[in-house]
DNA sequence: AAATTAATTGTAGATTTGACAATTATTAAT
DNA sequence: ATTAATAATTGTCAAATCTACAATTAATTT
């Protein structure tokens, strides 16, 4: 069996036959629905959590999914990643990143569909209200996940990697915080993201390693402001210096002491 | 426009409404070619190479492309670039690594596409004969590609960009030497993954401290053979503790000074 | 035997890491 | 008003790592 390209080239006949062959090769072609499945991740100042809607069909009635929905004829495949958040969420202007292909030929019982899945990073109170009041979207512990449709455990638990992969060496995350931040709150993300209980004492990481680290990429703005109300003392709040993270974004440190661990 | 998740979860029609209504939407939905493109990186001692077969298709005559061809119905997507690979050059057991999907509508002329780039690394002496006899595929260096087809070219950047990323942090790269390599030519080939060329003086990398970063990994077993020929000396050859590095493919050291330069 | 070539190996100062606890600012309680 | 309680902030030191630097070694060629 020869791909398409091979017998092509092969190809002695005239110019005419070989472009009837040519559009041949095009129709003989299976063709399959593309899905877009975006897995959002969320945080609320505690917990992990994972954005899924309902997804009320016969066929896997109860099942709750992640964002998903066709590609259209004449969108990018960017263009309806952000269509279909929106369009399930409201939500908008979210930086989704391209994570995986999915396209087992069971993945989908109806029909043959390759799934591209992204993921995005997103401050669960800053849409909490807005989601909860107009859509059907609900935010889940990612501890704690309803069972999913189809691969969308798989996709869940690769973008999980992608995410401590990516928080392991980077500074990433201050999408899932608020503008303005405390030291203490990001590394309380940082233990999120890896997995680490509030009450994993041993497992925490050193406040003084992290904040030193964290402060040393030159990426935080300190504020004059205080937060009130969740400690005592109150810690200063913090802003992302934008225009240097963008630059800056690969930057490289180590973030989680052995990551090889972890990961 | 809403999606059709979106739509199932509103509807309030029967169960037999609802499923009717369910594949209607599987069956309104366009469905795409799906295609799969191998970059395939090879590296003969001193350069980088590409490899590209010719597509001889009259709209895109003597356009060279990477190695792609079409999604068939009962395959994955593993699959599909394994056998497009070995159909196109007889390669084979090459570790395809998913990339990304290219998906613009306009990026194949002839039919909506989406592509799903696949990247390898392969040894070039270990399979040129092979090839250049019996496939119509050729080594080009990646410094002077010919015009490619489609967004080839942007798949090819993507791919670089992606290979001197993964070499900066891991010690990859074993796959483009033969079995049994020297440390110096391990040198050369991250120089030419990092697009040093060997009168770049200047820019090479240490010699010291590259040995000594990739010898503590404890990935390289040193043999009792020399290298003959090469130089005077003769450099010891190595072979790779297979087991250690399927183990330890995420350990991470940085194995080139700057990298937020490079990458 | 000498010259040539490239491989191999070493070191010292600077930087970063990781493992450790004392101090400080604020609020709540007495 | 003083004290207790809570969580934020900050510091140090030894170990490991990084970087920038050049001399030595093993073989071949002259």
């Amino acid at each position: 069996m020869h791909s398409h390209l091979f017998i092509f080239y092969h190809s002695t006949f005239i110019i005419k036959t070989m472009q009837l062959h040519f559009l041949e090769q095009y129709n003989q072609q299976t063709k399959c629905l593309v899905a877009l499945d975006s897995i959002i991740f969320g945080f609320d100042g505690a917990q992990m959590k994972l954005l899924l809607v309902k997804r009320g069909v016969e066929a896997d009635h109860d099942t709750w999914s992640l964002m998903g929905g066709w590609l259209q004829p004449n969108e990018t495949l960017q263009q309806a990643a952000d269509r279909i958040l929106f369009e399930l969420t409201g939500l908008n202007n979210v930086y989704l990143e391209q994570l995986f292909i999915f396209g087992d030929p069971q993945r989908d019982p109806v029909q043959r569909t390759v799934s591209i899945a992204y993921f995005a990073l997103v401050n669960v109170p800053d849409y909490e209200a807005h989601i909860s009041h107009t859509y059907d979207a609900e935010w889940f512990p990612i501890e704690d996940l309803p069972e999913l449709l189809f691969d969308h455990a798989e996709m869940v638990k690769l973008a999980t990697q992608r995410l401590r992969y990516k928080a392991a060496f980077h500074p990433i995350g201050f999408e899932l915080l608020p503008e303005k931040f405390t030291i203490p709150q990001l590394q309380t993300l940082y233990e999120a993201i890896f997995g680490v209980k509030e009450t994993d004492d041993n497992k925490r990481l050193d406040k003084r390693n992290f904040s030193r680290k964290m402060l040393s990429t030159g990426l935080l703005i300190k504020l004059k402001e205080k937060q009130k109300g969740a400690s005592k003392k109150g810690a200063y709040l913090y802003k992302i210096d934008t225009d240097r993270y963008e630059k800056h974004m690969d930057s490289f440190l180590n973030f989680v002491p052995n990551p090889e661990g972890l990961i």
